[in-house]
DNA sequence: GTTAGCACTCTCTACGCGCGAGTGCTAACG
DNA sequence: CGTTAGCACTCGCGCGTAGAGAGTGCTAAC
């Protein structure tokens, strides 16, 4: 795509602005009397057809204003939009949110969520903190009936497993701990293939154990999302453009599907941490996203913890505002993920 | 309120029906035409005047057909909705479904939200299983970082909870395993109040343990609910009487609230198990439900673990089907609980 | 008690009209 | 050659009107 001129620069930039504040399509009187730029309508209009022409405005209509379509979003969004970021008191306003949480991690993200829906007026999405491989880290037994045990597994970074066990044998509570604790010893620091191995190499019920494990590690490997949280829906609901019922419902059913989260964590994995990614009317990978865009980051403490945060809401979304918010939310629950691992 | 003749509690039978099918005002002509009653329309027209003299039935509008009112769906929950059942392939189909689940608690209530919402067409709700009373079975804590531990607490019934503890001084996991089986051997099978008392009577770093403990403990006594799942939201928004955007925000929005959740959990959890309750247009109690309905259950095994499962949406909704629906879940969920007891 | 008939009410839809906002084009200007 | 004023044109939107259709309440007859 050939480059824009400056003052075409200048007149998508406010038609953006423009319409993310009235979401109505922006015409060129309106655009030239309430910015007082030093030209005239018709020039605005021409320099709107070039803009129409390289794909990066649309008219709803023949004789109505202009709205960005996805392609001119992104060309505001990546050269346009200058380094923003959030007024001191709004972060210090959040910051007091965050530090008021009790220590635990579901409560962390309950509060991201909650804290990116309210600042951003849009749905928020925040995945728990997990390691790219789980790692055994400690393994318990506790008796709960005559043959029956509860297992519960600690992985490395303290996240928790557990699942109940049936035995085909009475054992009593220091039988099951001793037996915790041989496979403790065994498979401390091992990922879920190591676990595997041993298991094999052993016999008897503590194999039946690691095997178990293993089953369990495997299932925390494959679920890169794991629990995700979500805050804020009804504020997207309120958005003009969901106005017909029904245009929100295949998006919203796409975003309570667990295959969907996945994907989309995934992604937002992959940047660096501090990184943050925009994507613009589902990128062409989601076709029920056409009309939404989501601003994702990635969050913890690398190569031990990391998850995702991130917000989902139109396309007419305030996307200076929204990325200083996720990048700002993703800081604080780094910082809030490394202190608890550095203790 | 005087008894209904048998002619009118077939047309109030009949308008209920009708209503719940089309969404639109049922007018008397319609009503003998489609069910061949023996009698004219005129006819029908006076006795729905007496129904709407009652409170029963209301019109729209001077001259639009008659709709039930919540005094109406209630009579007819109560006096006209004879016992139904599932059919058999319903059923059949639903415990397939359940019976595929991996054996965690967690799969299950996801499982019976997605069922319910699955065949009910509506939002549903499912509260995790948990005893009225924390009760501690076993303590473990486990070294993380020198001066770090998580303390992980497993309360009788095989909940859950962990938190993150920080140490003055530096402990190996010998210590910790040692400390956890100190408090172990003297909190089991007590109470928060009990735990507490224990801590007054002890000392030194047990003492902070089982304060801390305690704490959880009287946490999770305060939570009737815990963790909620929820499902079909969409299916909701699908429905003609929330077209008008905004119709349903205010319901959304508090159904979105723990506040809420809790409170619904706690009324669920009166009745026996077995028992349905149906809540209809928010029973004076929350103003936002005033065209919602709810249909809620007991589930679980009393006098260990309890929760609660149900469905919500619009009081246009097919009671009968829904009540047999959550019945069944209800009832299906009690099993599964039953049986992870039992071993 | 039931029914046929009738006048009435009210909603919904379609239609036509005018307004206003916005456009594209053309011709004139610096 | 870029910019601007002017103009005819298009289209969505709001509004009032008219007619169809559904449903009602009332009355009088069966």
């Amino acid at each position: 795509m050939q480059d824009l001129t400056e003052r075409q620069e200048t007149i998508l930039a406010l038609v953006v602005h423009e319409y993310i504040e009235s979401a109505e399509p922006v015409g060129s009187k309106s655009l030239v009397q309430r910015f007082l730029l030093g030209v005239s309508s018709a020039t605005v209009r021409n320099e709107m057809l070039a803009l129409t022409e390289a794909g990066l405005l649309r008219q709803p209509h023949t004789s109505a204003g202009r709205v960005p379509t996805e392609e001119g979003y992104r060309y505001f969004v990546r050269r346009l939009l200058g380094d923003t970021d959030l007024p001191p008191d709004e972060k210090r306003l959040i910051s007091h949110q965050f530090h008021q949480a009790r220590p635990q991690v579901e409560e962390w993200m309950r509060l991201a969520a909650s804290v990116l829906a309210q600042h951003s007026s849009a749905l928020s999405l925040v995945s728990a903190p997990r390691p790219e491989r789980a790692v055994f880290k400690h393994l318990e037994l506790i008796s709960t009936r005559p043959n029956q045990a509860l297992l519960v597994l600690v992985l490395q970074g303290g996240d928790v497993r557990q699942q109940l066990l049936t035995l085909q044998e009475g054992m009593d509570q220091d039988h099951l701990s001793l037996l915790a604790d041989q496979v403790t010893r065994v498979c401390v620091a091992q990922t879920a293939q190591g676990v595997r191995t041993q298991a094999g190499l052993s016999g008897g019920l503590s194999s039946v154990v690691m095997r178990l494990v293993a089953g369990l590690m495997v299932q925390a490997d494959t679920l890169a999302a794991g629990e995700v949280f979500r805050d804020g829906l009804t504020n997207v609901l309120a958005q003009p453009e969901f106005a017909e019922p029904g245009s929100a419902q295949d998006a919203l059913r796409l975003l309570q599907e667990q295959a969907f989260l996945e994907d989309v964590v995934s992604r937002a994995l992959q940047p660096a941490i501090g990184g943050v990614q925009v994507v613009i009317g589902g990128e062409g990978a989601w076709s029920e996203l056409r009309n939404w865009s989501m601003v994702l980051a990635r969050y913890g403490a690398p190569g031990f913890a990391t998850g995702a945060v991130g917000v989902v809401g139109p396309t007419r979304m305030p996307y200076g505002h929204s990325i200083s918010c996720v990048r700002y939310v993703a800081g604080l629950m780094s910082e809030l993920v490394t202190e608890s691992l550095a203790g």
